[in-house]
DNA sequence: CTGTAATTTCAGAAATATCTGAAAATCCAG
DNA sequence: CTGGATTTTCAGATATTTCTGAAATTACAG
């Protein structure tokens, strides 16, 4: 691998987490080098600098460009293309997220539904069924609060996550302050903690 | 794989989705198959249920007890050891995660610190190191959020999860709530969401 | 068109990961 | 202890994934 130590230290690291994650290794650690490159660099670039195959390199590519994370620049009188990765890290993290849940949380959903629809021919069946309708809830309420966050601007997205479970106490005290004289109050009166 | 229809497709479809996620295929259907069960089962009757070699189910179960992910229960006068997951699905949400951080995020954030150390030998490694910080401080933003939050009891986090971005609002009624006459104002104000 | 540069495809080679059966180790009742 | 039941280990077989080089395709300047 032809690139400065630290560049190598964290292209092996991302091959090694992509490999864990379910992603190629070699697919990874083309997205690594991409990622932290100066500028836009071409097939033949990721070539040298990884050691691989230039067939290898261009499935690589097309790999990460059906997951919608690459960007790539034509330059005048040049007729390679060069590929480059979004600058703004959030875009690229929720681009991941997005086409993870495309691919795979949105399928199992649907398997649940439909197992779920099934009227169960035994004890053991209708056991299982409940089982699944747990999964099914707690997936749709992790994917519907995903889908709302999404929504936000980068910016507010962090305000957010910085305020961690703080936001708790923003919610008891409005609470607190709504609750109408004889309304009904939250199933969950403080706990103290 | 002698289960009933329904239960066959969950554990496929499971088996699939573990693989995609760097989890082997067999050690998904494991885990997808005591997920289901309505009792604890041993080694045997995993065997009989998947058609797999009894060597496999005891390495796969060495690999879910290594993530935390099986309780285990003896019955008296028998040699057997039986095996069943948690109960409480979030209980297994939660530990998936914890684990997942424990061996993948934390390893890479320091392996990052270091990186970030070490001081620059050229231009192209002083920009690799500024990629290399802002991805740092994306996972430090993302795991200190997760961290709060997992300590929540479960019906305040699904309290949380279910207000979704709503969230925002409540801030913001915050933020106007507690700003001081002359006092610093939130550096976003309200841009009409 | 034509010729050359660039990219993609794909069959088979190489590398990895997974699975099995047999043997070894462990466990415990008697 | 002993012996049978159970579990674990692990070398090699099998299956799967990844990678490569050669050939085919595409793209486009002239």
């Amino acid at each position: 691998m032809s690139v400065p130590p630290v560049c190598e230290a964290f292209v092996l690291h991302f091959g090694e987490m992509g490999s864990r994650w379910g992603i190629n290794r070699t697919v990874g650690q083309i997205y690594a080098v991409l990622f932290i490159a100066e500028r836009p660099l071409c097939a033949d670039d990721i070539v040298e600098r990884l050691g691989i195959s230039r067939s290898n390199v261009s499935m690589g590519l097309k790999e990460l460009q059906s997951w919608n994370l690459l960007r790539q620049r034509s330059i005048s009188g040049d007729r390679r293309e060069f590929f480059h990765t979004p600058d703004d890290i959030y875009a690229i993290v929720r681009t991941l997220v997005d086409e993870r849940k495309k691919r795979e949380i949105d399928p199992t959903l649907s398997v649940l539904r439909e197992l779920l629809m099934r009227s169960p021919e035994s004890e053991s069946e209708r056991h299982a069924q409940e089982r699944m309708r747990e999964m099914h809830d707690l997936i749709e309420l992790l994917t519907s609060w995903y889908a709302d966050v999404q929504k936000l601007e980068t910016e507010r997205l962090i305000q957010l996550l910085s305020l961690g479970s703080r936001i708790v106490k923003v919610l008891d005290m409005k609470d607190r302050l709504f609750a109408l004289p004889g309304g009904k109050r939250s199933a969950n009166p403080d706990k103290g903690n």
